[in-house]
DNA sequence: GATCACTGGTGTAACGTTGCAACGACCATA
DNA sequence: TATGGTCGTTGCAACGTTACACCAGTGATC
């Protein structure tokens, strides 16, 4: 295989018996400009050569890609993957490419991550980070990096120009809490990883809400979030449920509902529950927040905290590429959808007491 | 917000006092052909300036991308999500970025796709496709696109130039089906969405024969892959394949055993099991493909067929950058790994006869 | 028959980077 | 003191594209 030589705008113009320039005026929308004769033998040029515009070179020229970025911790969880596969389409349907980052939950990668896509000249970027500052990319914020959040409540220190998207994840957890408590349930438990991010320490909240609103006392309720890591990955997640289901139930008092801190680590719950011979629902009830595919396809479907995840995507998407061509005319704002609790088969009454 | 000009090459020489061509050096590992005060001088000015090469025009210079594309059905379905993320991994630690592409299994997007990233410069690409032909690519194999095709065995056809890595199918659904014929299933049923890739082919001609090798007649065994669509996403296939279980099971003489294509398929016949009253494992045993995080985690946990997914992403991405890197040196090949049947709680004997 | 406005098309410079060829300065050798 | 070699650094052209300014021709208007 030799090296290959690319067909240019040039060899196209010459075969058309055209200037670059004109060929270049059909590309980009000026077709009117031209007699219909000309355009077709343009255009029957560049079919024929099979001549594809130079991305890099238009990019160069124009300053403008027709790539953004996304910063998810990983697509390994599915309910990343269903947004990742969301927001590429809408992304698809107006012509953009999305280069894909899974963060790991790691500062570092996803520091890491913005610089580089910032290299790439990439100047918009959904970013699931859920890290509470956002510190580390406020230089390139300055220099006109449009930021899309999602899965991250919009917080005070936050830049002026950010766009936050996201379900209102203390209203998430307290419907989750508020449902297990009315079904009788007095002993309750919180798994979670490390509460590290934004939207984790709101999800902690709303449980919390919901006790005291209950007149339970918040410190009655076990709460397990992964001592060990300081941040956990998303597919071990489930591993995680799996221990502190399995630690929670061993322990003296026992609660008979969990909600974990999404569906992943509800799985995982659910799976230590049988670990220790007891069955979820009947003896142990979950809850669980994000409603990925496999939360309905479960043995008991689980009932869980729905994300509208198709349509957070496109309107991720719809906000980033409004800013993306048009920097610095719309501020900052911040949205916040309201969750729906979807009950399945996951929770009942608790055991009556022996 | 302003317009913001970026920072250029020449700004950093300015600033630390030296020509454009001393930082490009510096930048591409040419630092020791300056002097240490030199040197620290530059890169004192590249961090005073938040300098980031302008990707684009290294590029367009130099004809090369640190970026692959990734071709899969969706990443909704966690298998694809957690290869992706393992290839996006690998392509980390080299430095390399992944563009993400959800073919959806439609021939036509994936050409479109195609298409996409050679204008983007990118010369190489996972193709995760499972289309027979690769037809809609040759051309630009011709000029040089390097093609990596996953879970997708070569076929006779195909470019030389082509590298494939896969897991076994054939071998991997024959030793789900002898499983099943083991435990004394003698009425099985394949149930897949339409047979049109290379691996789903492959998966059903590896079920018949093992049928045949057990002297079971193949037209006993009942195929559901479903009739009504031309191809199926990968999410729905737990839809489809909860449908088929319903089907099945309410016809006469319905299956004890079925073998599911995928593992989200599989899980969609477990509901589906349930849906008409039936015990999965106890009245009828399930075997899916895949062995996604999932599979572990659900009640039964499912037998299955495991593909290594991060070793295969590794070799995936390995095999990819030699070839991008180093065109035209090493010929086409093919890995063909040997999977694994992960027998746990989803299989059993049949029901004894009344 | 000048002037003007359009129409259809072209020439040119620039986007930011790289790699080669070339440079002057310095030192060792003859 | 010439000659040659090395070292550190730089000038220059080019990658493929686009947008602006410009131009030559045509037809209408005064």
């Amino acid at each position: 295989m030799d090296a290959m030589a690319e067909i240019t705008i040039q060899q196209v113009a010459q075969a058309a018996g055209v200037s670059p320039s004109t060929v270049s005026n059909l590309l980009n929308g000026r077709a009117h400009r031209m007699l219909p004769a000309t355009r077709h033998r343009v255009e029957k040029a560049i079919e024929r050569l099979g001549y594809r515009p130079n991305r890099a070179a238009r990019q160069l020229r124009t300053g403008r890609t027709q790539t953004i970025g996304l910063v998810v911790p990983s697509v390994g969880n599915p309910f990343w993957g269903a947004f990742a596969r969301h927001l590429e389409s809408a992304a698809l349907a107006e012509g953009y490419h999305v280069l894909l980052c899974n963060s790991e939950r790691n500062p570092e990668r996803e520091r890491h991550y913005i610089d580089e896509l910032w290299s790439d000249g990439i100047r918009g970027v959904v970013l699931c980070s859920s890290l509470p500052s956002l510190d580390h990319v406020r230089p390139l914020i300055e220099r006109g990096l449009q930021l899309v959040t999602f899965d991250r409540a919009a917080q005070a220190a936050d830049p002026e120009s950010l766009v936050s998207i996201s379900v209102d994840n203390v209203v998430g957890m307290h419907l989750a809490t508020t449902h297990l408590i009315g079904l009788g349930h007095r002993r309750l438990a919180f798994v979670s990883g490390a509460l590290g991010s934004v939207n984790r320490k709101d999800r902690y909240r709303g449980f919390v809400d919901a006790l005291e609103l209950a007149g339970l006392p918040a410190d009655s309720a076990a709460v397990w979030s992964g001592a060990s890591a300081e941040w956990f990955g998303d597919v071990e997640a489930a591993e995680l449920g799996r221990e502190a289901a399995r630690e929670l139930l061993s322990g003296d008092r026992p609660p008979t509902g969990i909600v974990a801190v999404n569906d992943m680590c509800a799985l995982g719950v659910c799976r230590g529950i049988r670990d220790v011979g007891l069955r979820v629902a009947h003896d142990v009830s979950v809850v669980g927040f994000d409603d990925i595919v496999l939360a309905d396809l479960y043995d008991p479907p689980l009932t869980t905290v729905r994300q509208p995840s198709p349509q957070l995507a496109t309107s991720a998407f719809a906000e980033l590429k409004a800013r993306v061509e048009n920097p610095g005319t719309t501020p900052g704002r911040s949205l916040l959808v309201r969750p729906e609790l979807v009950v399945r088969e996951s929770t009942a009454p608790p055991p009556s007491h022996p």
